[in-house]
Formats: C-alpha cells, structure tokens, sequence
RNA sequence: GGGCGAUUAGCUCAGAGGUAGAGCGCCAUCCUCACAAGAUGGAGGUCAGAGGUUCGAGUCCUCUAUCGCCCA
C-alpha cells in the first residue's frame, strides 16, 4: 500500500526524458533483419526550434515506433537535422542585420563561420524539444544533413547523376529573388492572385501604316522586347505576321545576352501558344523576363535582351530608365506612354503574382545559367511513378498518391543550383584553360589520405594552404553531430567503413606529405596530389583538369538547393554510399510521416533519389499528416501571432497530454484546429489516469502476488472489466494497424474514463472496503474473514492486470505517466514499460455473458439515478426503494449491494405490487418505487416524463410506419424488420408504464 | 481555368445505408473516504440547400451555395 500523491507532469516527465537520453535506451546495436522496423524523421530545419507542426509530426511517429517496439520489432528510428539553405542563411542574415552588419559585407567565409555558431544553437533547442516531446530516436544514430558524411554522400550522387547524364547545366529561364539573389526552383514559387493592371501599348508599324496593341500587366518589361506574338489563326493579325514594328520608348541599341547588339524593331511572329482571347490577342515578347516568352523565343530565335540585374533594377539596356527599381521604372514608362498616345487603355486585371516562399518578395522571371537535374528522365520519372501505381509505397490517406502521381507526370526538371553560400557547394570545377567541367569527388583519389584531405576540403577550400597539424587537429577535434566522436572517427563509422583500421596523426601525414612530393619516391605511387611551400612549411591540395591537366581550375560557387540533400536521407543516414551494415540491414524503411505540404518538395524526390541509388522505394508507407491550425482555421505563424508554441503546452499541461491531444485530434486527411482548451482536456485525462493509479496502489496489499493462489473466482464485473479490456485492446491495434491515431485514442479515453474509472473502480470499493460482521460468533467471523480476503486478492488482482495492461495500451501516446505508474506497481518487469509486450486481443478472455450482465445493471443504476436526479434528492441523502422485476429480478439481486452503493439507496426491496403514494422509475422490466414524502418535487418529475413519452410516441411512431409499409416488409433484410418488431414490442411496453406513471404521479398533485 | 476537400449541438469534431454521438462549453445537485483537473443527472441538432437512387439517406449519386487548399 502506498501513496503516490498527486499528479505533477512537470516532475514525471523530467525525471524519465533525462533517464532515456543517459541510458540511451532507443538505441539498438544489432539488428536482426527480419523483425527490423526502421523509420528516418523529417529532419527539422536548423533554423529555430520546433512548432506544433514538428510535434504533431514526432508524436505521430513516436505513437507507432513505440507500438511496433512493444509488438516486438527492433525499431531504429533515426533522428536528424536539416542545414535548409535558404532559410538558414536568412536567419543568420537577419541576425547580422540586427547588429548592422550584413552578410554581403562580412563575406563568404567570414559569414559560414556564423551559420556554423548559430546551427548548433538550433539544434540544442531543437533536441531539448524533442526529449521533451518523449520521442523514442536512436540519439547514437543522430545525422545533419550537412555532416562530413552527408557532405561527402552528397558529392557521390551529384557525380553518379552527372555521369549518367542526368544532370545539366544551361541557360534558362528562373524564378529569381532579388532579394535573396538567388534562383528557386519552381516549387519555391508561391502563386498569389493580385488586382494589378493590364497597360494596353500601341507599337506603330515600322512603315507607319498604323499600330498593333499589346496588353501587357509588365510593361516595364517592354524595354527587353524582341518581338510581338500573334495566334497564327488569328484573322485579325494574319496580314500583319512578318511585319516590323518600332518598340515604342527605346532610341538605343541593346545589348543581348550573347553580346550582340538589338535594334528596337521588332518582327511580328505567329506562334500557337498565344491565347488570342487574352488583351487583344497580341501579345509582346519578352524572352529574358517571361517563361512562355522564354520558350517562343527559343523556337523562333528571337534574341535575349535582359533589362534588369540581380536586384530587379533597370540595367544599361534601360537607357535612360537604368537604375531605376523596376516599379519606379514601370511608373515613368506608363506616363512616358501616355505623353506620346501610345497608352491606349488601363483596367483592372486580377492575376497570379509568383513570390518567393521564404520572404514573399515578387519573383523575377530572369535567364540565367543554372544547373538543372532531369527528373523528367525515364529512369527517374517512370520508376517513381511505377513503385507507386504498383503499391510498393502505399500513401495514407490514399488519396494522396493521386496528388503525387498527377504531380510526377507533369515532372519539368528541377533546377538544383541556388545563388547561395549556406550549403553543398557544387562538386564541380571548371578548367579556366579549356573551360571543361571537372567533376571531382573521393573517388579520383586511390589512397585514404588523399580521401580525407580531399573531403575536408571539397566545399570551397581546395587551393587552401594547410600544415599536417592543422588536418591532424580537425581530425582528431571533436564531430559536429557526435561531439563524442572525432571527426575521423566519424568518418570510419559513416563515411569510410573500408577503412577503419586507418590512423592518422600528424607525424603519419607528414611523412605521406613528403613521399608525395619527393621525385624519388616509389614510382608506382600517385605523386604531385601536394604543392609544399619550403617558406611557410604549407601544403596545397592540387586537382587537376581531367582533359588537359591545367592546375587552373575554379570551384563553381552555387551550392545545390537543400532538397538535393533532403532526398538522400533514407539512404544517407544509414552510411550511403558506403555499404554499411546499416544500409544492408534497414534500408528500405518501413514509414514516413509527414505533412501534405512537402510530398512534392521532399517525398517524391526521396523516391527519384532511392530508386535511382538504390534500387528500391525509400520507404514502404507513407502517412501524410495533416497542418496544424489556430482555432479559427487560419495557418499558425509568428507574423499573426496566433502560435501556440509545444513548449510552452508541455509546460502547462505536460508532454503526455500534448501528445494525446494531438494523437486523437488527428483526423485521417484533416487540417487540425487548436486551442489550448483542448490541451487542458486532455491533462484531465492524464489526472483521471493518475488517480486511478493512486486508487490502485493505496488499495494494494504488498503481499499481494505471493497470494494470489488464494484467490476467490471472479465475479461478473471482473470478467466484465476483463472483457471490455480485451475488446478494446483489439480495437486499438486495429485503428494504429490503419494509422487511425484518433479512434485509437479515443477507444482508450472511453474505456479508461468511462469504463475503468466510472464503473469497474467503483465496483471494486465493495469488495475492497468489505468487513466481516462484528455481531456474528466468532467461528463465523474467522470464516467470512477469510472469505472476505480471498475475494479482496480477486478484486486487487483484477484491478492490477487490467490497470497494468491498460498502461500499456496507452504508452505509445502517453509514454511518461504511463512509465511511471508501471513502474510503481508490483508486476512491473522489465527496464521499461515500452519495452513490455503491446496487449493483443485473447479470444479466450471474452466472456458475453458476464458483459451482458453488467451493461444491464449500470442501466438499472443509471435509472435510479435519473431518478433521484429529477426528484432533487442531494447526493448524500440515502433513500428507500422497492422494485418489482421479471426476467432481471435475479440479477439485481446478485447485484444488489452494488445497487445499494451506487445509486445510494438505504434500501432496495422486491414488491410484488406497487405500493400506494409513490413515484416511480424504470429501466425495461426492472421498476422501482420511492414513497412519497415531504418536499419530494413530483412536478419535476411528470415533465421529465412528459418528455421521455414524446420521445417514446415519436419512435413508435416511425417503427409502426414501416412496419405498416409493404415494401419495407419485403424488401428489407429479415433481420431489419425483425429489430423493428422487437423494439416496437419493447417501445410499446415502455409507453405503457410512462403512461401509467404519469397517472399516477398526476394523482399525487 | 483544372483538381481536391469541407459544410452535423454554442465551439472543435466523430459517424459512411436502419431516424444522431463525443469532448469542451452550458444548466441543476453535490467539497461522497483516487480524482472539484472530480461525481451524478440534464438541456441542446428539419446533419448547408435542392433534386435523385432506395422499403429506408448525415451516410450513395447529381446540381447549387459558401469556405478552404493545391496546381496552372
């Protein structure tokens, strides 16, 4: 017997987040093949700490990796980090604005030296969130996207997917942001509808005949014309096709791309992608600024002017608006238009405006060189749609997988380079003698030392002078991702498996150093991979051009977009390209789960990326979740202020709670609205649990389990309890077995609540409080004693394996309460409650009848209730009852000191007849009379059951309908229009005895 | 323009052919020995609208309205 006291989350869940971390109990050495369960997380960005969104996210995961955990599978759930480009580099940009500084001003190398001190900064936050959270990741297992191993997984498969001449370089039109300079590829682009404004110009024909009017909503961009399209069907224009027109405004010549000079006349071209319902069906073109103008002017050769530079600001082709912004150029060309007639008409105009998603800054259309993977290529397009028609990934809810596959085959290829520092730099390096484009990685060289070097060097800092010290120190210093490891240990266990027996110090590499540039040494040795300077005693990698072995080489200076990366890993993270024993034994995994909002960013091309590497689907199931939102429906973000931050829920209401919450909120396909009243709820269940608990123990004899060969039988409500138990253990592995996490949840709230803690509980006090009667002889006393005893062990026993087990159907969603309470009680056996086994259901624990037995009694105890209820009667008043029964006379009676107890009756006695001056209740056949007697409210009572005969009447009603109906008589099945009889038989009966009692109560006014 | 989804109690949502359920909120009575973060009882809904299929429609079909999201 103890006391546990009361519920305190904040106490609970810090002692038991820190025992999983220290113990590092998630994380699994060997893992046997067969029985493995393997899931990745959606590594967060290091750009911050986690929202609602990455809780809901990890509750999700955590649900099932701990159900499959206690099902019996080796889980490893591999935890992880995102460097997120973009959104990193505007972070830390924004940080250095804030001092005055910014990132163009501090440089490149000066600026990376700052995302390196922020990111860990973020992930320390971030991973605090996560132990919070409760989740079950293998921390030992724990990578970054931008780790030495990902770094170097990362330059393999740019190379491979070079090689295979999937990757290409060229000049295109992009989305550029001229604020974050940089290109994005086309998912970065949100689309906005906007009022904005259709200008109609007029371009006078070249020989003066007349004019030809364009509608543009850009007529800045005129400045970059090079031609005006007409549909080749269009009668209106047919005679004008081959025409010259003069570009109004420009008096200068301009520059194209190539470097050729543009005069400002114009041809005017017939091209069929050109709407003629739109403006006047002619529309100008404008190939350096306009994706379609793009294309046509491709097709029809037409020249590249581009009026504008990285900022969106008029460039020298701009004559004298150069300089200007290109709004404040739209202004002055408008009324410059105006001035000279050429303005024909204005209107309102609603249309698409493409933002940049991270700053909303409005895109710029703009040609430049960028690289570009071809997704659109068969290998890649046509296996990532074949594994999904064919099921290998199955998407849940399943409609998704039409959202994917519609997605894939409209694939255009996805432009990979981003105008950014925060990154992989790009493998590439091109000769500045005979300008070919080097592909560098680990792979060119023969020898480990080579290798290290070269990878530590790769992004940005081949060329670099460096000392054996300085390469012995960054390989012996401490891991970013795994401090506890060295940076060459690091490399052994992810990156170079092959070569594990491999040391280094300094003394090593200098001696390598020396042979290498010694003439004479060994022959059959690769030489001249280091340049010594005798002055400063440094050395300098050396690469090469592999066509004309021109020392002149420079590193490309993109760095590829974040989802080149993202992509790798379900691959990455088990060691790829190595072939690790952890590739081998848990690729592919068995889940992934995650938002709608990335399957195009991140789900499909992890697909590309796996089966192209790999040869098989990254994952098998993949569960989209749906985004969080506030009460109102609208998106949670920091700019509203409407974010209702995890830490500050777990703080309140607890990590257990949090998760609950959002485990049953979680509708299969559905946006979640939340407040935090919801929380608050659902930390009530987390106390109800708890009490119960403390019920349980205070009520426990310590002697408990070496008697329980003592035990009397059970009773109904045990094998009752036992069977609602069982019953819900089935339903609750069906709902996860479906990823159905809010029926599971809410199956298991219902049994606790409404079932354990309502009802079995309450029936158990009878037995546990039992006395033996004072008065009865001695020899009497000693055997109802120990009577009394053995049916106290069955009810304790009872309630210990049916809390025990309720546990543990609960720990996937509330891991901390549920771990601490098992481990108070008696039977708790393992480490851990998550590494118990999950509750299966047992046919051999169903037991109908006793089930049967019990609903009807909580029924013949509800309707004393009620009764007592309607008639005003306080709790703690004890009252007089008689009752008068048929088919359930017996049961009541084997429950009558249940009775007794809870529907607080002094007195419970069968009659034969009605008694006189009484008020009265029933449930089916069981009725039951209360004398009258002073202040007893009979008015209340005749509404109540006024309203309980219009209820019945109104049934009735509707059943003798049907049955009345001769197509309902032959048509529905055999077993409807039976249920209908039965329940207008058990209808009517009811009328009846209403009636009867409204007689009588109407009598007693 | 194309597609997807939603519309059920005051609020948030379940329910997928047999005449409506939960949580929160509300009302009433109670600080009854696990829990007032609680107990017991109760009020509250022509299931967005119209048509159709069916013996029978929140539930299936069609259209309309409103809202939301995605793609172009």
């Amino acid at each position: 017997m103890k006391d546990i006291g009361q519920y305190n989350h904040k106490e609970i869940e810090s002692q038991y987040s820190k025992i999983v971390v220290e113990k590092a109990l998630y994380s699994l050495q060997k893992v046997d093949a067969d029985s493995k369960f393997s899931v990745v997380i959606p590594p967060p960005n290091v750009t911050g700490s986690l929202h609602m969104g990455h809780a809901l996210n990890a509750t999700l995961q955590d649900v099932i990796c701990r159900w499959q955990r206690m099902l019996g599978k080796d889980v490893v759930w591999v935890p992880g980090f995102d460097h997120a480009g973009i959104a990193t580099q505007y972070v830390v940009d924004k940080q250095l604005q804030e001092k005055g500084q910014n990132r163009l001003d501090i440089g490149r190398e000066e600026f990376l030296k700052k995302v390196w001190e922020w990111v860990p900064v973020s992930r320390g936050a971030i991973r605090e969130q996560f132990e919070k959270l409760g989740v079950s990741v293998d921390w030992k297992r724990e990578r970054f996207t931008l780790d030495e191993g990902f770094s170097r997984a990362v330059r393999h498969a740019f190379r491979k997917l070079y090689e295979e001449g999937l990757i290409y370089r060229g000049e295109y039109i992009v989305s550029w942001c001229p604020k974050d300079l940089t290109a994005l590829s086309d998912l970065e682009v949100e689309h906005e509808e906007e009022e904005g404004r259709l200008y109609y110009i007029r371009y006078p024909l070249e020989d003066g005949s007349g004019y030809i009017t364009v509608a543009t909503t850009r007529p800045e961009t005129m400045l970059g014309d090079t031609a005006v399209a007409v549909h080749p069907e269009d009668e209106r224009y047919k005679g004008f096709v081959g025409k010259r027109l003069k570009l109004p405004l420009v008096e200068w010549k301009r520059k194209a791309m190539d470097d050729s000079e543009v005069e400002p006349l114009i041809p005017v071209i017939a091209d069929d992608r050109v709407k003629p319902e739109f403006g006047t069906g002619a529309v100008k073109i404008t190939p350096a600024h306009d994706p379609l103008d793009f294309e046509i002017g491709k097709s029809h050769s037409l020249p590249m002017v581009q009026v504008m530079d990285q900022f969106a600001r008029m460039n020298a082709n701009a004559g004298e608006f150069s300089g200007l912004d290109r709004y404040e150029a739209r202004k002055k060309i408008v009324s410059r238009l105006e001035e000279l007639g050429l303005l024909e008409k204005v209107e309102n105009h609603r249309h698409a405006v493409g933002k940049c998603y991270r700053c909303k800054t409005v895109l710029e259309p703009t040609v430049s060189t960028q690289w570009f993977l071809k997704v659109s290529d068969p290998r890649i397009k046509e296996t990532a749609l074949r594994v999904v028609r064919e099921g290998l990934i199955r998407f849940i809810p399943e409609n998704w997988q039409k959202v994917y596959l519609q997605w894939v085959e409209n694939l255009k290829d996805w432009c990979i380079s981003r105008q950014i520092w925060w990154g992989h730099r790009i493998p590439v390096w091109h000769c500045q003698d005979c300008g070919h484009q080097n592909v560098f990685t680990d792979e060119d060289f023969d020898r480990v030392y080579d290798k290290l070097i070269f990878n530590l060097i790769a992004d940005g800092k081949i060329g670099e002078e460096f000392t054996p010290e300085e390469v012995a120190e960054k390989l012996s210093s401490a891991c970013f991702v795994h401090p506890e490891m060295s940076v060459l240990e690091f490399y052994k266990r992810f990156a170079f498996n092959k070569y594990h027996s491999t040391e280094v110090d300094a003394n090593s590499l200098r001696l390598f150093f020396t042979q290498d540039i010694n003439p004479m040494a060994i022959l059959t040795e690769k030489k001249g991979r280091y340049k010594y300077d005798p002055k400063k005693k440094t050395y300098r990698f050396i690469l090469r051009c592999k066509r004309c072995n021109s020392e002149n080489l420079r590193q490309e200076e993109d760095v590829l977009d974040t989802w080149f990366s993202s992509a790798l890993w379900p691959f990455g993270v088990f060691g790829w390209p190595e072939n690790t024993s952890d590739l081998k034994g848990l690729y592919p995994t068995d889940l992934l789960v995650t938002g709608f909002d990335i399957i195009f960013f991140w789900v499909a091309r992890m697909v590309f990326m796996g089966t192209f590497f790999m040869k098989d689907v990254p994952f098998r199931d993949v569960y989209i979740h749906a985004l969080i939102r506030d009460e109102r429906g609208q998106k949670m973000s920091k700019t509203k202020g409407n974010v209702i931050d995890p830490l500050d829920i777990i703080e309140k209401y607890g990590a257990d709670a949090l998760r609950f919450t959002l485990a049953i909120l979680t509708q299969q396909g559905r946006d979640i609205r939340l407040s935090e009243k919801r929380f608050e709820g659902y930390k009530h269940f987390a106390n109800k649990l708890w009490n119960a608990g403390r019920f349980i123990l205070m009520n426990l004899q310590d002697d408990l389990l070496p008697n329980l060969p003592y035990a009397a039988a059970p009773r109904k409500e045990d094998l009752w309890i036992i069977t609602r138990l069982n019953k819900t253990a089935e339903k609750v592995n069906k709902a996860l077995s479906e990823y159905d996490f809010s029926r599971s949840a809410r199956e298991l709230y219902e049994f606790v609540w409404s079932e354990f803690c309502d009802w079995y509980i309450e029936f158990s006090k009878l037995r546990l409080y039992a006395k033996p009667d004072e008065s009865l002889p001695e020899e009497e006393k000693k055997a109802m004693e120990a009577l009394i005893n053995a049916e106290r062990i069955t009810v304790q026993a009872t309630l210990l394996s049916v809390f025990e087990k309720t546990l543990r159907l609960l720990h996937p969603f509330m891991p901390f309460i549920t771990e601490k309470l098992w481990q108070e009680l008696p039977v708790a056996h393992k480490e851990s409650i998550s590494f118990a086994e999950y509750p299966q259901f047992n046919e051999q624990e169903v037991y109908e009848e006793a089930e049967e037995s019990v609903e009807r009694i909580k029924q013949v105890i509800s309707s004393i209730r009620a009764l007592r209820s309607d008639l005003r009667i306080e709790p703690s008043k004890k009252i007089k009852l008689f009752y008068r029964a048929n088919e359930s006379k017996s049961l009541v009676e084997e429950f009558k000191p249940h009775i007794l107890n809870l529907a607080r009756l002094e007195s419970l006695e069968y009659t034969p007849e009605a008694p006189p001056r009484c008020v009265a209740g029933f449930s089916g056949d069981f009725e039951f009379f209360l004398p009258v007697e002073e202040g007893i409210k009979v008015n209340e009572l005749i509404s109540s059951y006024s309203k309980r005969l219009q209820e019945v009447e109104k049934q009735l009603k509707s059943n003798e309908e049907k049955l009345k109906n001769e197509h309902f008589l032959k048509r529905a099945p055999e077993e409807e229009v039976q249920r209908v009889r039965e329940e207008w038989q058990v209808l009517r009966e009811e009328k009846t005895k209403v009636q009867t009692l409204l007689e009588t109560l109407k009598s007693l006014t």
